[in-house]
DNA sequence: GAGTGGTCTAGACCACCTT
DNA sequence: AGGTGGTCTAGACCACTCA
């Protein structure tokens, strides 16, 4: 067990909030380096004194701000830096993880082939009921699980598709097998929190804060090449654009 | 009291998980309309039968999803549809919350004069110590404050600034008061954790789920011109890209 | 099998909002 | 003044992980 600094002056507050701040503290000072195991909630209940609710609140407040994250059932982890973003540029995760000295890796869940529903179909525009390959994806960074992902593509583009090694850059494939490009991109982004599934595969717990990316790739036709769905740990990831004047200035 | 429907079939799991869902269910067929109250922790206790902690296990996972937000001591709201934001387009934000058919308005909270500190001096490259202008406003969709932001400017570039109204638009009084004009953008986002200042703002409670956007803008010259921190709740924000091909495809 | 976090109970008091 | 959420306690049992 690492033993715990005692934090300087403190302000009034919840208990919760004090016992938050020293954690924290012992993180910023480094006695609590990042990928480190916190002190279990029991020990915590005995050296800090407070109920077990009280001390698991301060937890959640931490994972909250990104600071620690749980692996279910097994315990309380200081979280390592997150990986920067930029959806204007077009490098794959393999990419710019290993770019920010990072180690990334892809494992397959699943493949399979499907029949469209109405929104898969509204997407691809083609009619609901026809085929649609999926394939299910984690990927992790130094070895801890930050994102599963759910890609559908239209087979009518890359037919076979699913009988490729799916454990690196799919764009990579598309384009060297298929010659298809991607010549557009659209992205959405919004804070959520994980579904049981997805926490499942991550090792965390439902509800869990995360992150979603929803892009679609287009090629030059305008087809919908790819349509990736993907589920971050909140902690592991943050944006970043940089541009250059375009559309008109504000209001 | 608005009286709740049961939900049909149901998978097992935790209780706290199923009233999650027969509230969720409510908001889907409208029996909760957006910005509609849910009945009291207390009356759940009685009508659902679960203890309290339960109930505001529930709740708080809702809270995650952004399905439902707090007001601090009043009671927890059905959340309004997210406003849609995208980084590559110039239109601030009362342009494009009017453009989505809702409405904006800016409350300033505090104008003031502060000397640079070593880490503002760095981002608009003066000595440490120099003076920056800052201003603290927040901002409301029907009348619901979403975003409290803390905006630096230079005085070199935008000396008496701090006379004019700051209600509207920034970038407009730069622009057509003082000539500058924004060449490029950087902007920054992550997930987060209200701190307890700007959570009192928002008028929720502190370690509530969030989105801290940073703007960086710079003029032709390269100078910044506006260090813009903005903390968003995060279920009152999307992000939206949409981009042409640049820069190296995939790896 | 010992220990972990996950879930749940049944209370309590408080600060604050609302009427 | 009555009701709300915010905080806190002191237990309990369970499913699961890990050694």
């Amino acid at each position: 067990m690492i033993p715990m600094e005692g934090k300087p002056g403190e302000a009034a507050g919840p208990q919760y909030l004090a016992l938050r701040d020293q954690i924290a503290f012992n993180i910023e000072i480094g006695k609590l380096p990042a990928g480190s195991r916190l002190p279990s909630e029991r020990q915590f209940q005995t050296s800090a004194g407070f109920a077990r609710g009280t001390i698991r609140q301060a937890l959640a407040q931490l994972e909250a701000e990104g600071l620690i994250y749980r692996r279910d059932r097994s315990g309380w982890y200081v979280s390592p830096p997150a990986i920067t973003y930029d959806p204007t540029r077009w490098a794959g995760f393999m990419a710019y993880v290993t770019e920010q000295g990072r180690t990334p890796a892809t494992i397959t869940l699943a493949k399979s082939s499907i029949n469209a529903n109405a929104a898969l179909a509204d997407i691809f525009r083609v009619a609901p009921g026809s085929p649609l390959h999926v394939i299910e994806r984690m990927r992790t960074i130094d070895g801890r699980p930050v994102l599963v992902e759910r890609i559908t593509v239209d087979p009518a583009l890359a037919p076979g598709l699913l009988d490729h090694d799916l454990d690196g850059s799919l764009t990579q494939i598309l384009k060297h097998k298929y010659g298809v490009v991607v010549a557009r991109n659209r992205v959405d982004m919004r804070p959520c929190a994980l579904a049981k599934e997805a926490a499942e595969t991550l090792g965390t717990k439902p509800g869990a804060p995360s992150l979603t990316v929803v892009r679609t790739s287009f090629d030059e036709k305008g087809r919908v090449v790819e349509y990736d769905q993907e589920y971050w740990r909140h902690d592991a990831i943050r944006i970043h654009v940089d541009l250059s004047v375009r559309g008109e200035p504000d209001a």
